[in-house]
DNA sequence: GTCCTCCGTCGAAGCGCTTCGACGCCTGGC
DNA sequence: GCCAGGCGTCGAAGCGCTTCGACGGAGGAC
């Protein structure tokens, strides 16, 4: 292995100038730091990493903690830990990878053990049992998602609450009065799961405030699971004209079993949804949605922990805003 | 931060005693060891994972390559990757998370600054670039899938070939004499990737030597896309009642278009794929199918390599054998 | 011309841990 | 009763890097 020494021996300098001339936190003639340069690349020279972690006490490493858990769409799960990963490495950091399973241990592990700098959480709940130990970990922290209480600790994610509301409001808009929000797995909202909720209370306070008839209804991520919906939905609202889907893996089942059933989208039924812009547009008819800006998150994600790493004060709370695009799942009620 | 040497204080002992009785690497007293562990206790103490990894020249971090190109199943990659985690948790380890997109940079910055002790590699292609570089790396790693030539490399992972023999010779038993597969998009043997590769030859061989007629379609992963293949065989092949599926996305649709198109499952036309379990047993018509092990595969690439950091010699190929479970899916020709 | 400052570099200390050699003591064999 | 050999423990030497204080020399101010 060869170590900063030898780089230092090549080029005919100190250990401590090759390591200023890596780390450019003190001057260095051009000079000097050619000849370094040119030493490293002569003899391939990888600073270690234990090493360096050991004497700067900086690991540059992100820990991510992924969910497992039923009912979570998984390909916005990976994309978002994709964008996490490469953000990283435009800072120059890494990217730990935990599960969920591991929980509050696994957590505190990684943070005393030094192995990480800072964490990213996703799949927050309203009353999550990490948010105590977040706040008293020595080390900074990002949630994806909203608690109830985030006092103290820094969160972001898609506004979910106006995301519901730009749906009713863009159907309310289009002439329609009966909406359902047809919404993610019982079990999510069991767990009280933040954003789930914010999408119901998004969408049952628009819809109040435009006067319009709505109901929820939570829906097994498997397509006999939006068969079921779907007729119940027309059994229970035969006046129903408008629906939100908030559940990935079922929007082209759900709009396929109201086709079966004999409506037609968008012709009776217009439908919105709340998920990544490529689903949406890879649905037969393509979906009217609220984006779920998945890269975009994780981006901004490890921004902030940057910046914390760096010192800087950084806001509690970025909630994203909803951006809608129109498909052709949606048309004026009466068209 | 609470150090080895505030332990050795506290239990009244030197830093190496509280080392070895950390590692075990030598005899302690059973007393000793009590006081050890109270004292660690009392104090909270956590090693601190870079003075280890300087001291010890091991990290205790894998390194997990995963892809991210079109084509490929997400759920698939995140199931492995869990296991993968799960797993070298078990023995001690963490796990860093790479993208394809980093490529060899990546992999050679992360072992030769030994930030990783080992590497596992997923979305092999049969003439994979990452090959030397495998092999001249100093630290072990293990592939998923099988590169044309595998010299020098551990690889892991289902036996396609034996699964496409396992689905034809299935549907032969039960009298199919025309049999099709629908497999990747087409990018996917572009860019050869090794198990998409590997059923082909097995499903084409298993039908030669059945005496089948048979033909290959790669997919596009849309439901379009299994609307599309579904209708050109109908019209290319009408004698065709036996079909088997090797990509996930298409498995529901297609069955889907294949009844809309008035083919009755199984009773027209006989189906197996090769997916994921839980994926054949949720369709709507549970299908017969060779089991996709990604836990398994995950776990056992991480044994192969705690036994090659261990120093043992592991097998340079292990190919799972198929385990295929009868479902609704296919019946015999004459039923 | 002298003094001060700042730039560029060096040397040494130390980050927190593991590991190697050494050493005392206790036990067992004869 | 004496020696050999373990067992259990200690002390010290690093692992490869960063960082702090120091220092020589060049340049500017007066």
């Amino acid at each position: 292995m060869v170590k900063i020494t030898d780089v230092a021996r090549h080029a005919g300098v100190s250990p401590s100038t090759v390591s200023y001339a890596l780390s450019g936190k003190r001057p260095i003639s051009e000079e000097t730091r050619q000849r370094v340069e040119a030493a490293i690349r002569e003899l391939g020279y990888r600073p270690h990493a234990g090493a360096r972690a050991l004497a700067s006490s900086r690991s540059n490493v992100l820990a991510l903690v992924v969910p497992l858990r039923a009912g979570i769409h998984v390909p916005v799960v990976m994309q978002f830990a994709v964008s996490v990963v490469t953000t990283a490495r435009r800072y120059d950091h890494d990217v730990l990878l935990l599960t969920q399973e591991e929980g509050e241990d696994g957590l505190r592990r990684v943070a005393d053990t030094a192995l990480v700098d800072a964490l990213i959480v996703m799949d927050v709940q309203l009353h999550d049992p990490r948010l105590p130990l977040l706040r008293s970990l020595e080390r900074p922290s990002v949630m994806i998602g909203f608690p109830s209480d985030a006092d103290g600790l820094t969160c972001i994610d898609l506004d979910f609450k106006a995301a519901g509301e730009a749906c009713v409001e863009h159907l309310a808009r289009l002439g329609h009065r009966v909406v359902a929000l047809v919404g993610s797995p019982p079990e999510v909202y069991v767990r009280q799961t933040a954003f789930a909720q914010r999408v119901v209370q998004g969408f049952t306070a628009a819809a109040d405030r435009s006067g319009l008839s709505s109901s929820v209804h939570p829906c097994e991520a498997t397509p006999a699971g939006a068969r079921l919906v779907a007729e119940q939905l027309l059994r229970e609202q035969p006046a129903l004209t408008g629906v939100v889907v908030h559940n990935e893996p079922i929007l082209e089942p759900l709009i396929d079993a109201f086709e079966q059933l004999g409506l037609r989208v968008p012709g009776d039924l217009s439908v919105t949804a709340i998920c990544p812009d490529e689903l949406a547009e890879s649905v037969r008819v393509p979906v009217t949605s609220v984006a779920l800006p998945s890269a975009e998150v994780g981006e901004r994600a490890v921004q902030l922990l940057m910046k914390k790493l760096g010192g800087s004060a950084v806001p509690e709370a970025t909630l994203l805003p909803p951006r809608m695009t129109e498909r052709a799942s949606t048309a004026p009620r009466d068209a």
